[in-house]
RNA sequence: GGAAGCGUGGCAGAGCGGCCGAAUGCACCCGCCUUGAAAGCGGGAGACGGGCAACCGUCCGGGGGUUCAAAUCCCUCCGCUUCCGCCA
């Protein structure tokens, strides 16, 4: 949720990042007059409270009449307390939920747009020319024996696949390659729940605008995670931190799909179930822009590891989460659809997750403030869409690209 | 699935319906003492909301109820522990 403070003080500023997301900008002025109720009310009920306070300390102490006259008083009192305390109550809940109506503030240098107004950052290699004609990553997948779809059907339905042998290996090879680097660089590697609990789902902000996208249980009331964020975000939740912190969640990622019938459908581009290697930041809210070009900068380097081309875009403010401030996506050249597909993404989320979440730090005067939280792909299931097809060879055989083969144990895979 | 017990401040752990935001111990901070430290002594220190402020209010797992008054009694949900059963 958004700082109230920001709000009253600065109303301007959230209108015109509701403008910029294409979202509604009456919800701020609907906020604003709610929050004043809110006050007043709260500060009715407050004098009450201290009222019936001083008035009970006396009930307790008087006798006999003294006493009946005092309870009459008291019982009065005591009514109109339990109304002050229900008009707190009834304009408390109207702001919440007014609050989380609202998404993050956007970044001011965030391109204001829909999904096709990014910005692109840098672009890093070129695409390979080919001298035979490629095949896509499916039909190499499937005669390297790495990718079967058709039973991942008969199993589990459109959009679930298997992974067998050297695609079992790859997935692996690549996420404990991912493992690696985050260690290496002071992330605490986390194999998280990947069920969780509404509370932690709505505070990470995925049960807004975006429910739909996620697997609910409702015998048990338990939501299944689509990022391991979800749980990296809720591991913290209402404790105070002494320091930031860095995790790299390795987790199983579950995703409906829905709403999205037709697009990708061959393949695994877009799947219902997948693992990813992710990181997640813990920091102050004034180092979060550093920390965010920080986990561009890892997610830069793994895929340097993996020898694609890519670019980096800036994502539109359309097409922001709704916890996130800005957003940086890197997309990896598909040589058979000649296209830059998203292989990673992160988010500056700001305090917009903690503040929901009751997550915070001691500052240096020991004052708690809220923490800003961050996340980044470091690999996906999709990093090996890419891999398969910019190294392929003429024979259908597969290199592998140098950084992973200590993961992978060999150069090269090849056709059954 | 059945039964019982428990959930209090950073941790441990008291708590009679009003004198309880809450004893005590540990940890923490500041003094004194000491060449320095430890010990000892004295003092300080929770979180959140409202207010320019003095200050006021809320918070004893969450929610509801009883009562003039609830950490304390009742209901309910969640979590933890133990025992039994069942399944891996």
């Amino acid at each position: 949720m958004i700082d109230l403070k920001v709000l009253r003080e600065n109303p301007e500023i959230v209108r015109a990042s509701q403008r910029a997301r294409g979202e509604d900008e009456a919800v701020v002025d609907s906020l604003l007059s709610a929050d004043e109720r809110r006050r007043s009310a709260i500060s009715r009920a407050d004098t009450l409270r201290a009222e019936q306070k001083v008035l009970g300390k006396e009930v307790g102490k008087a006798k006999g009449d003294d006493r009946a006259a005092l309870l009459v008083k008291a019982k009065d009192l005591a009514a109109e307390v339990k109304a002050a305390e229900a008009e707190q109550n009834a304009t408390a809940d109207e702001v919440n939920e007014l609050l989380a109506r609202i998404p993050n503030l956007v970044h001011p240098d965030a391109p204001v747009g829909g999904e096709d107004d990014f910005v692109v950052v840098k672009t890093v290699g070129t695409p390979r020319e080919f001298d035979f004609e490629p095949q896509d990553h499916l039909d190499l997948g499937t005669k390297l024996g790495a990718i079967d779809m058709e039973r991942g059907a008969k199993v589990g339905g459109s959009r679930f696949y298997f992974l067998r042998g050297v695609g079992a290996q790859l997935e692996l090879a690549l996420l404990n390659m991912a493992a690696a680097q985050a260690t290496a660089n002071g992330f605490e590697l986390m194999i998280t729940p990947t069920l969780v609990r509404p509370e932690i789902m709505a505070g990470t902000g995925f049960l807004g605008a975006h429910s739909s996208e996620i697997y609910h249980l409702p015998n048990d009331d338990l939501y299944l995670v689509g990022t391991s964020e979800v749980p990296l975000a809720g591991y913290h939740a209402d404790e105070i931190l002494d320091g930031e912190r860095r995790y790299a969640g390795w987790s199983s990622c579950y995703r409906r799909e829905a709403g999205s019938y037709g697009k990708d459908t061959r393949g695994i581009i877009r799947v219902h179930q997948f693992n990813k290697v992710e990181m997640f930041s813990y920091v102050k809210p004034e180092d979060a822009e550093a920390e965010h070009a920080r986990l561009l900068g890892w997610e830069e380097e793994m895929l340097a590891k993996i020898e694609v081309p890519y670019r980096v875009i800036d994502t539109a403010t359309g097409d922001l989460g709704t916890s996130a401030h800005r957003k940086f996506d890197c997309e990896a050249w598909v040589p058979t659809q000649q296209k830059y597909r998203e292989l990673t993404s992160t988010s500056n989320c700001t305090t917009f997750q903690a503040r929901r979440l009751n997550v915070r730090y001691r500052d240096e005067n020991g004052k708690s403030q809220i923490a800003a939280t961050l996340n980044g792909t470091l690999a996906t299931t999709r990093w090996i869409v890419a891999i398969l097809e910019n190294h392929q060879n003429a024979d259908g055989s597969v290199t592998i690209p140098e950084a992973m083969r200590p993961f992978m144990g060999t150069d090269v895979i090849k056709p059954r």
